[in-house]
DNA sequence: TTGTCGTCGACTGCCTACAGCATACATTCT
DNA sequence: AGAATGTATGCTGTAGGCAGTCGACGACAA
């Protein structure tokens, strides 16, 4: 289902210089150490890191691609900073998305699977109890990355991450552990997934999701961030056929 | 994300040339002229466009970004190639999302994207009557287009799109066209989103792309292509939080 | 004070060149 | 003959440097 990584392992990596610049780029980011809307001086970055403008600036064209940062021609590259609107429609999305690999997963459980999103959930709600945050939520994402996994469409795996990603969670902490609620929420999921109640698990996906938005928009009004002038992206249209 | 073309024209573009080399890419791969699988040799790239590596190894990273060539590390990239299931898996995508449009769009109808939905759909019935293949493709293309649009999510809209580009249907031409029935259920469509009826758009949208689907995987296994060795592609799998 | 112009600094975009692999082929050994 | 190894070639990855361009700041005029 997920692929394997254990054979990915057998592939040397040629692990390029562009590849590790831009893993420490994203670690900075998602540290905040480079704030959102932030400029990006290529020559600042190849410094830090000792090594050429040039793989700094392919690793920032691969940066963009995934939406962490956006490129503005003649101006460079900036942190990405989503608008309150933007991650409004993000989470929106994201919730379409969950519901069906909620969906998906209960079309076809898989014991294994079943049994892994059990232990997953109980770590996350042991985690909870003993108020450790970072487990909560490590086992949280964990739990969400099963499921959608469980759908069996990666194409829906990935974009879910990728919209979840462009949220940028890490800015408002808040909303990022709902505490108890949540977890019991997840336990009714596993239910309907290991039922094969398709309706039952995408509607309490949905609705678990919706909380969470709900969560981060309540989070996001108390804490404002002054939103940086948006940057002028060169997006062209493409058409939809079918 | 999807800038604003209307103000977008006012800006001075500063056309970079790797956003011109982007684009004649990007027409190639298009028109067929580079075919699915084939190794884009940089070099040769760069002699035909008459510039240096450079901006063509950025328009390569770009374009990996968006999902139309794949890069393996230390080869290069290749015009990405579609494997059966992955443009099933998109396509199954493409339904959830463009459903999901249609409902938000009926959910605030607006009278002058009803009509210009209805212009598009007259447009395009009459292209099929003419048997003009082209027209009818465009206008079918026009209209998903606007459907989304109309959905106010920008996020959905740039997703839908992306999702539809990956699919690579000028390879399979025969789906791209189901002549008058198609023209028939886009008019259900919009007269749906008028009343206001968010299931019943939703559902008429859903079984019209769900059509589109099956139209164009049987498409696919009447002409089969035959699949190039699968790129290593190395994704890092990313946790989602929430 | 406000608007306009010109200069300056800084950064990006691009080019050329070199180093390092990867693949394919030729060669040698068993 | 077959397998392993050496070699050659083509391509990618990276460095360094130069020119063009954007924005800011300050000077000058209305």
């Amino acid at each position: 289902m997920l692929a394997n990584q254990g054979s990915t392992a057998k592939i040397v990596r040629p692990t390029t210089l562009r590849e590790s610049v831009l893993e420490r780029i994203l670690e900075l980011i998602i540290i905040g150490s480079l704030k959102p809307g932030q400029h990006l001086v290529e020559n600042e970055l190849a410094d830090n890191l000792g090594v050429s403008r040039q793989p700094v600036r392919e690793a920032l064209q691969l940066l963009s691609g995934e939406g962490w940062v956006d490129l503005r021609p003649g101006h460079g590259a900036y942190v990405h900073s989503p608008t309150v609107e933007e991650a409004d429609q993000l989470l929106a999305v994201r919730t379409l998305l969950e519901a069906e690999s909620a969906r998906l997963a209960a079309r076809n459980p898989d014991k294994t699977d079943i049994s892994d999103l059990r232990d997953i959930c109980n770590r996350g709600l042991a985690a909870c109890v003993a108020d450790d945050v970072d487990a909560a939520v490590a086992a949280n994402s964990e739990l969400h990355t099963a499921v959608v996994n469980m759908s069996g469409n990666r194409v829906l795996a990935d974009l879910t991450s990728q919209v979840a990603r462009r949220v940028r969670w890490y800015h408002t902490p808040v909303a990022r552990h709902r505490g108890r609620a949540s977890w019991e929420e997840h336990a009714a999921l596993i239910d309907a997934i290991e039922a094969g109640d398709e309706d039952v698990a995408a509607d309490i996906m949905r609705r678990h999701t919706e909380h969470t938005r709900q969560s981060y928009l309540e989070s996001r009004a108390q804490n404002p961030v002054e939103e940086p002038p948006a940057p002028i992206r060169r997006r062209r249209p493409r058409a939809v056929s079918g």
